[in-house]
DNA sequence: CAGAATGAAAA
DNA sequence: TTTTCATTCTG
């Protein structure tokens, strides 16, 4: 295989085959070429051990060829140069834009994405740009040898490999190519594809959950510095992650060793291991309730153990330590597959494990664990470990949203500090086969259990339905943290997340969703991930038909109870449910059918919107979806459950550098703050938080309108009215920036804007220029296209910027800094509005089911309320407008 | 496959 | 300065 392979690749890059070879550009590795066929036989063989063994190999081996490719042969470099700063917002929200506007297509997408971009405050942008450049300098340690590709010379498009698979360096190609690569790939790519493909789902969905986890954590960072108690330095550390990355890589490459490699490798894993071993033990005790639930399926579980127990394995080769706790989790497994009976629950349960995990081992552990892995922080760890969780559970969910925020949300530093809990999302798509199954009283039993869990679970939903599209989460979170926090102890949460989405998962397979909370024992911040927007394929076309619920309700109840940890955030929120416990059930169900109906749909309509045209590809992408997420759950109506698992299977090994890289880079991606569309409309304005309402809201609505306008500018004003200030700090929360720097995001902007755009005309003036010009089509949720033309686009944002302007001249920068603090103090202060903003579950649920009956009407629900729930009408609201 | 956007780098 | 190319995906 892999010698013709390579000799293709050759041709096709030496030669040019049709037309020239790009060569220049991607620097492909032989690595790649061998990775393939380690991989390949890696795949073959999948033994733990072995693969280690081969991993390490690889790893050496390859890493040397890389050197020596790099210098002489670059020839065949295939890395793809880094993206800027912009790109990566791009990549970060093109999936918002087009949530927001389903029909838009790609280009008009960038274009909004580019005006985005321009509004962006600065602080944010140096974000991405920080980012982009961390990148850089970490895969140019990576690949020394690497050339920018020399402009001119070439005649660019190299045949195959360009065009087909970019494969994404980190999202690996999306499975197919794995066991069949496809024919493309096979030619030219398929080494490099294989790379990624070694990277990709199985491993990267663990590792680079961790990895990502641990960027959480990095963009975390700041906050957890602010708390400082973890470890100052866990920033530092994190960031250079990628570096270390690159560091390492190039160290075996140069030494050959891959040791190193395998020790970071190790480490993560290790980490898990603990983690898992740590939580088992939790679990043990915390839940012997649990360990029915933790039963779950034998098979999903074993699958997961065996990935874990290869993990396991490969830590005790380097360390001892390992050992112990993998036998722990062993014992652990074992208890938990006694309990199948419950399959439903386990995978809830799995979730709830992962969070309890991490408390006490963390504790213990940590201490070697941080010497062992310069990066591993608390956090990090933490995070890693939920990550991963949710890794095996979604991995390739776009749903960039959550983590951020989550993190952010996290006010807490004791929180931080120790182990927090993650909640994971859990898919409730094993309700949905509970559902099935039906009824199972015996499951409601337990779930009766945990009745107040079921009524956190239904929050959790509502509020991912909330957050829905854009995953504004940090309103929601942010009460709910509080909450959470007072609760304090227990409290190991759930998000239910909502539906999936199908959709491509393969190159994105990082999810984003990732929650992490924390449960622990003082205050779980719970995020919820929502991306409640997203559904899986297989589920999407069930929900749109069949807004009926009916089947889905069933499914979903139980997943929320299985999800559900009793205390965890509100206990307010808990009483009132509780309160009326049988409501619960209908509560539950109206919101499930909120959900469903409005931001599932809405969610899967996008998707499905999209989805369709890629069904060629789709079929691929759709493995990937089952084993990325839900697949479980999913995968049963599905399909491939079976196969997911497998390619989780552990290869995780293989990878190393370049892999690494791009998990790490994958991670940081996702820890990259993204900010909800209304905050984009509301930066317009937005910055000045105050004041800007009024003017913001003219100044918004014209933008937004543009496009599929209604829903937002609903959106906004409906968050506006509720609280105008949260939505803008939700982002800078998510960012985990400080306070202060807050400020001086806010600052910077005020004073630069005021005239016009000229000063950044930058180099590319010209295509600006033209930009102006251009006016894009953007279709409107009518489907209509209607003409945005430039100008009248710039004129939105000139207004917008104007009116930012303004703002700031008002002062902004102290405002903002009190605002932030005010809003800080709002979530946790108890009564503050924020909680409030979770009013109960029964006003949700009626508001829920109003809406379902009015579904066409969108009218405000406000009126319900009168509370504060905005996160979750404003979603709901928005979904309506959607519809 | 072109192309929309921005930015970095090479020429 | 100009040209490539990075990402994403519709048309």
């Amino acid at each position: 295989m892999k010698g013709s392979n390579r000799n293709k690749d050759h041709s096709a890059d030496g030669e040019g085959a049709g037309k020239r070879p790009k060569r220049k550009c991607l620097q492909w590795h032989p690595l790649l070429a061998k990775k393939l066929l380690d991989f390949s036989e890696e795949e073959e063989e999948e033994d733990e051990e072995e693969d280690i063994d081969k991993v390490q190999l690889l790893g050496a081996d390859g890493l040397e060829q890389d050197v020596g490719e790099t210098d002489d042969e670059s020839p065949e470099q295939r890395a793809r140069r880094p993206m800027n700063a912009f790109l990566l917002f791009c990549k970060r929200h093109r999936s918002l834009v087009r949530q927001e506007h389903p029909r838009l297509d790609n280009r008009g997408a960038t274009k909004i994405l580019a005006d985005w971009w321009a509004v962006l405050d600065p602080k944010e942008k140096q974000k991405y740009t920080d980012m982009a450049k961390e990148y850089k300098d970490a895969f140019m340690k990576a690949n020394p040898g690497y050339k920018w590709c020399p402009t001119t010379n070439k005649p660019v498009k190299s045949p195959t490999p360009t065009v087909n698979p970019r494969k994404k360096l980190w999202a690996f190609p999306s499975e197919s190519s794995r066991d069949l690569p496809s024919p493309k790939k096979a030619k030219t790519e398929e080494m490099p594809q294989l790379n990624f493909g070694m990277a990709d789902p199985t491993q990267m969905g663990g590792l680079s959950m961790l990895l990502l986890a641990g960027e959480h954590a990095l963009g975390t960072s700041e906050i957890s510095s602010s708390t400082s108690h973890p470890d100052a330095s866990s920033k530092q550390c994190q960031a250079s992650a990628l570096f270390q990355f690159a560091e390492i890589s190039s160290n075996t490459s140069q030494l050959g060793g891959a040791e190193p490699v395998k020790r970071y490798g190790k480490s993560a894993l290790f980490q898990l291991a603990e983690m898992c071993l740590a939580s088992e033990g939790v679990k043990m005790e915390e839940s012997k309730l649990m360990k029915a639930k933790e039963s779950d399926g034998g098979r999903i579980k074993d699958l997961e153990k065996g990935k874990e127990q290869r993990e396991i394995k490969m830590e005790k080769t380097d360390e001892a330590r390992s050992q112990k706790e993998a036998e722990f989790e062993k014992s652990a497994k074992e208890n938990v597959r006694d309990s199948k009976e419950l399959r439903n629950f386990e995978e809830l349960r799995m979730d709830d494990t992962m969070d309890i995990k991490m408390e006490d081992p963390k504790e213990i552990k940590k201490e070697e664990l941080e010497e062992d892995q310069k990066c591993s922080h608390f956090p990090d760890f933490s995070y890693s470990a939920s990550s991963k969780i949710i890794i095996s559970d979604v991995p390739s969910r776009k749903d960039h949203m959550c983590h951020p925020h989550g993190i952010m949300i996290i006010e807490d530093p004791t929180a931080l500090n120790k182990p927090e809990k993650l909640k994971k999302k859990k898919k409730k798509n094993k309700m949905d086969r509970h559902g099935n199954d039906k009824s199972t009283p015996k499951k409601t039993c337990k779930k009766r259990q945990s009745s107040e869990s079921d009524i956190e679970s239904v929050i959790y939903t509502i509020e991912a339905v909330a957050k829905g599209d854009w995953g504004i989460e940090k309103l929601g979170e942010t009460p709910r943290k509080k909450v959470r926090t007072s609760s304090s102890g227990k409290g190991s949460i759930l998000d239910a997340k909502p539906p999936k989405k199908k959709v491509k998962s393969r190159e994105k397979k990082m999810s984003k969703e990732k929650s992490s909370d924390t449960t622990k024992e003082s205050r779980p911040p719970d995020f919820i991930n929502i991306s409640a927007s997203k559904n899986i394929s297989g589920e999407v076309p069930e929900g749109i038909k069949a807004e009926p619920l009916t089947p889905t309700e069933d499914a979903l109840p139980p997943s929320l109870s299985g999800q559900a940890k009793p205390e965890e955030s509100d206990c307010h929120r808990k009483i009132e449910t509780c309160g009326s416990r049988k409501s619960e059930r209908s509560c539950k169900g109206a919101l499930y059918k909120t959900l469903v109906s409005e931001g599932m749909l809405t969610s899967l309509r996008a998707n499905v919107d999209r989805g369709k045209r890629s069904s060629g590809k789709g079929n691929s992408s759709d493995h990937e979806g089952c084993w990325n997420e839900e697949s479980w759950t999913f995968n049963q109506s599905g399909t491939s459950g079976s196969k997911k698992f497998k390619k989780t299977k552990p290869k995780e090994d293989s990878l190393l550098g370049s892999a690494k890289l791009d998990e790490e880079f994958e991670k940081k991606f996702n820890s990259l703050p993204q900010y909800s569309p209304v905050t984009f409309d509301r930066k317009c304005v937005p910055v000045p938080r105050k004041k800007k309402k009024t003017g913001n809201m003219a100044s918004e609505p014209t933008k937004t309108s543009k496009g599929s306008g209604d829903k937002w500018s609903n959106k906004q004003l409906f968050l506006d009215a509720i609280h105008p200030t949260e939505a803008i700090f939700s982002e800078d929360k998510n960012t985990t920036e400080p306070a202060h720097k807050v400020k001086n995001a806010l600052s910077i902007p005020n004073t630069p804007e005021p005239t016009t755009t000229q000063e950044p005309l930058v180099g590319s003036q010209k295509r600006k220029a033209r930009k102006t010009k251009i006016t894009h089509l953007v279709r409107t949720a009518d489907g209509r296209v209607s003409p945005a033309g430039g100008t009248l686009d710039d004129k939105p944002k000139e207004q917008l910027q104007r009116s930012l302007p303004k703002v700031t001249e008002s002062g902004c920068s102290d405002d903002c800094s009190h605002n932030t603090e005010a809003a800080e103090t709002r979530s946790s202060t108890p009564e503050m509005p924020a909680v409030s903003a979770f009013f109960s579950l029964a006003a949700l649920a009626e508001v829920a089911a109003m809406e379902n009956v009015h579904r066409g009407q969108r009218s405000t629900p406000l009126t319900h309320d009168g509370q504060p729930k905005e996160m979750p009408q404003a979603p709901v609201l928005i979904s309506c407008a959607d519809q």
